[in-house]
DNA sequence: CTGAAAGCGCTTACAG
DNA sequence: CTGAAAGCGCTTACAG
């Protein structure tokens, strides 16, 4: 009942040139006559015939397929991501195979089902990829490009943004400002972009001798920030300004203050957040943030994975890429940022 | 250079059994004595092999693959379906090859290259289907399901949310709280979902025999949406309701009108939105809006595509659901819906 | 339950 | 430039 697929032997006769003809015909580059090539594509057309690129993939070795795998796809920053990865990828004429992991989820017991199909690389965003498969990857010849996320000393690249130093930044920015109980507000504790981005906050405070912030945990979700805030100013010792691990956290946040404690931000609270998603610009929230260089990362990690398909001893390499903090109006400026034209 | 793969017969030789034994030790259901399977998983842990889904594509026509189509992941509503669709072929065993489009892009030029993949079926999402190529998939024995779109009697199947009669009820709703001059934020023109929601809109309107409303046309953006409703409070006829073709636009809609327009939501304007995405029940928008059955939606698509590739024979189905109003704070009610509780 | 053999639909040396 | 042939790594009748 299945209908009959038109296979290279069907157009071969029709067109009365041999199977072989039919594939060149359809391989940029190969050696086929023009008056060849015409009158495959008029059989083919006749016929309603296209390649089998899962019978090309298996003589050829290449399915040129790319295996993506995402989590989190609930923080705005993911789609956007992934966004771009699909753009870079079709462009360059890659399929893509998308995976979804639970953030709880061990990535382990994932890979091999993208890798039993023969993809050409892997990018792995958000989710840890534990060493020994890195290196079960690398023996299968399957690249691996890792996306916000790094493994020391694996057998995968990385493309990251410089989470401490961001932190260390927004630490400067708040305490410049006149700030003196900051506060933090972790996303997803044993990740490593929350591990960094706590650890540049922190460390830089200590090292201006400022009391360690205030912490509550917000689970990377807008629920969760606006709990953690909620929870924060409900003890005795107050913060006046709030770094958050994320920007969805922050808005969470921001909404709290606001809405429940009748605060004011930035005059009796500061906000920063992390990501840039859009709705940190909406007008209802106007979020200083910490830009990453999203774009640039994902082109970054794109190049990285081509390169290693095309040359598999290519060395792994590890990047990382300044974030940039955007200004709005959510936190309380130092005064030489506050008024740059009064200073002249 | 290339690292060899091990092979089904590499593992045949290793554990002292034929190549077919080895297949059949992976294929659930073969008769296959349990002595056999051991020596056969002994020798493929020892190899570190693995079946190549590629070729077992091949021979066995079926790839397991399905291709999925979105546009506008931009609007937030779109990554929370595609989250719902990946986790239902995961739990199925499916892969998925995703693809985006453009919204101004023609699908007619992906579908080839999702074809040629073998993919077992295809879903596409917010974007339109020529009929031609709805024929053509039909023509090649690959299911189609249409998620929130609709082909007029094509080769494809579809379900979608019923939007003429959610539109209808958001127009009853405004009229009944008391509303007189009510106006409609389109969203991308040519969209199915946007004539629909517009059609129900404005016709519910003239069969109560009200003037037909104010309109502006907000592109499915937050941006699009804050414009459209400047443009909109600019003229002399101001609206004292707005509907909005989705929420993202509703939200861009609030903030200019809190925000620019220093009107008070729903004191001086009631906003209503469509499609209930998650910060349309953030704390600072609180946003009244039209639930679209997302999670069913999703699993009568998956459903229907599945039935059709085990059974090519299937009909056709054209399935649609109805939305359902989730009252919050961002428009003004009528008596009886605003206090249940003083009527008893 | 098991193995030998055919074949899925292509690409690609090889020889002409 | 062209065709005949081998082979990618599997599944699945077929016969035993």
């Amino acid at each position: 009942m299945r209908p009959e697929r038109v296979t290279s032997s069907d157009v071969a006769k029709e067109a009365g040139v041999s199977q072989s003809a039919v594939s060149r015909a359809y391989t940029p580059g190969a050696s086929v006559s023009e008056a060849t090539k015409e009158k495959v594509f008029a059989a083919a057309k006749k016929l309603g015939y296209q390649p089998n690129a899962i019978a090309r993939s298996l003589i050829s070795r290449r399915s040129n397929m790319i295996g993506i795998v995402m989590a989190d796809i609930v923080n705005p920053f993911y789609p956007a991501v992934l966004d771009m990865f699909m753009r870079l990828f079709q462009e360059r004429g890659h399929r893509v195979m998308l995976f979804m992991a639970s953030r709880d989820q061990n990535i382990d017991d994932l890979l091999p089902r993208l890798l039993e199909y023969q993809v050409d690389g892997v990018v792995i965003t958000s989710v840890t990829l534990s060493s020994e498969m890195a290196n079960y990857c690398a023996k299968l010849g399957t690249p691996v490009a890792l996306f916000n996320r790094y493994v020391p000393q694996a057998e995968a690249s990385s493309v990251c943004c410089d989470n401490i130093d961001a932190a260390r930044n927004v630490a400067d920015l708040l305490l410049d400002a006149g700030h003196r109980r900051l506060g933090y507000i972790a996303g997803v504790e044993n990740t490593s972009t929350n591990q960094d981005r706590e650890y540049g906050f922190t460390s830089r405070i200590r090292e201006r001798r400022m009391p360690s912030p205030l912490r509550e945990v917000g689970h990377y979700t807008y629920e969760g920030g606006f709990e953690a805030a909620l929870r924060l100013f409900a003890g005795e010792d107050k913060p006046d300004a709030l770094f958050c691990a994320n920007d969805i956290m922050a808005l969470g946040v921001m909404d709290a203050i606001r809405g429940k404690l009748n605060l004011r931000i930035p005059e009796d609270v500061s906000v920063i957040g992390f990501d840039d998603i859009a709705s940190a610009g909406w007008e209802g929230y106007r979020l200083t943030t910490v830009r990453p260089p999203a774009e640039k990362m994902v082109e970054l990690t794109v190049q990285t994975l081509v390169d290693c398909i095309n040359d598999p001893k290519q060395p792994m390499v590890a990047l990382m890429e300044k974030g940039e903090l955007v200004v709005r109006g959510s936190a309380r400026l130092p005064e030489q940022l506050h008024m740059p034209h009064a200073q002249g």
